[in-house]
DNA sequence: TCCATATAGTGCGATATCGAACTATATGGA
DNA sequence: TCCATATAGTTCGATATCGCACTATATGGA
């Protein structure tokens, strides 16, 4: 077993690294940074939250707000990149608390629908509000013009990855 | 309970939020994109590990040979900003695995002194050659330059964000 | 129509994360 | 010196995450 993950992928290994590309270790800080980032941002926000809930509750409630009531769970697992079973997880919490209802979907039966109810909309918006001041924070002493430039860089970069996954899960044909 | 977290730092509130700065939308933004990288890189990476593996283990092996040898437990815990318990359970796993051990600190008898084993350097030298191929087909497809210039922004970012934590868990005197 | 296969969601077990409380040791001042 | 307080690490319990296996339903040919 103490080696076997290194011959993942053999063939692709030695053409590519014969010249290891002096870029990777500047890469290598950039992942680490997003990773500290996510984690601090993450932190922050869950402050501002009731006891209880986490970043994944608004997440969700947010991602409904967005893109519209009615997505089924397995289309909001695949938004938020978690596994469908986690969703049921974090679902059924955000129903216990009355903040979603989930009703059968007319269209199969295997499958539901997520709602909002009235007390979830709430819950997202008082969310928003209670992060208002540290983003407001954030923005006196953090230039937001610095951000706004790095977030097409951000957005491209996750396309991309977002395909890197999906090729890996469906490997194209030989 | 449904609206006391609604009252938390009322004092703050007001003022800062009588003008809603437009650029939050696009600081939300911002974040929204770098939870995402930081789940997807996190997911691509695990699977370059072998099975039963995660990235903290990674992370702390990684940090050990980038600051030397020796850490504390509670110097690693800080250092990626996670709880000390659940680095007393990484840490724990990784000696396990028989990657690091663990002595007592000669400086302080509560603590103790983290070091890596040869096993432990092989498998972070493993896991980092075993995402070469990855990074390599990254590069390819993104310039990396892009990356680079994204840098300095995430990392001064990254050093406020540490303060402002900081900052609320030690409140300044009145 | 019938059936093989695919898909939506759930139940369950394993592990990770994290806060509260605890033990042992340090430290700084009376 | 002695003691109040702080700190390093662990234990324990609660919850989150996630893979596997299962049920129910859908779908697309033969």
């Amino acid at each position: 077993m103490a080696q076997q993950y290194r011959l993942r992928r053999a063939g692709h290994w030695r053409p590519d690294c014969d010249m290891p590309d002096p870029s990777e270790d500047a890469v290598f800080a950039f992942f680490n940074e997003i990773g500290i980032l996510a984690q601090l941002s993450a932190a922050l926000f869950e402050r501002r939250l009731p006891p209880g809930f986490l970043l994944s509750h608004f997440s969700v409630l947010n991602g409904l707000v967005r893109v519209r009531d009615g997505r089924t769970p397995l289309d909001l697992a695949r938004a938020f990149q978690v596994p469908k079973t986690t969703m049921t997880h974090t679902l059924s919490g955000l129903e216990r608390a009355g903040l979603i209802t989930l009703r059968p979907n007319p269209a199969d039966k295997r499958s539901k629908q997520v709602f909002l109810t009235d007390a979830g909309r709430k819950f997202r918006d008082d969310a928003i509000a209670a992060l208002g001041p540290d983003l407001a924070e954030l923005c006196k002493r953090f230039d937001s013009n610095r951000l706004i430039a790095a977030t097409p860089t951000l957005q491209d970069l996750r396309v991309l990855m977002d395909q890197m996954r999906e090729a890996e899960d469906f490997p194209p044909a030989p």
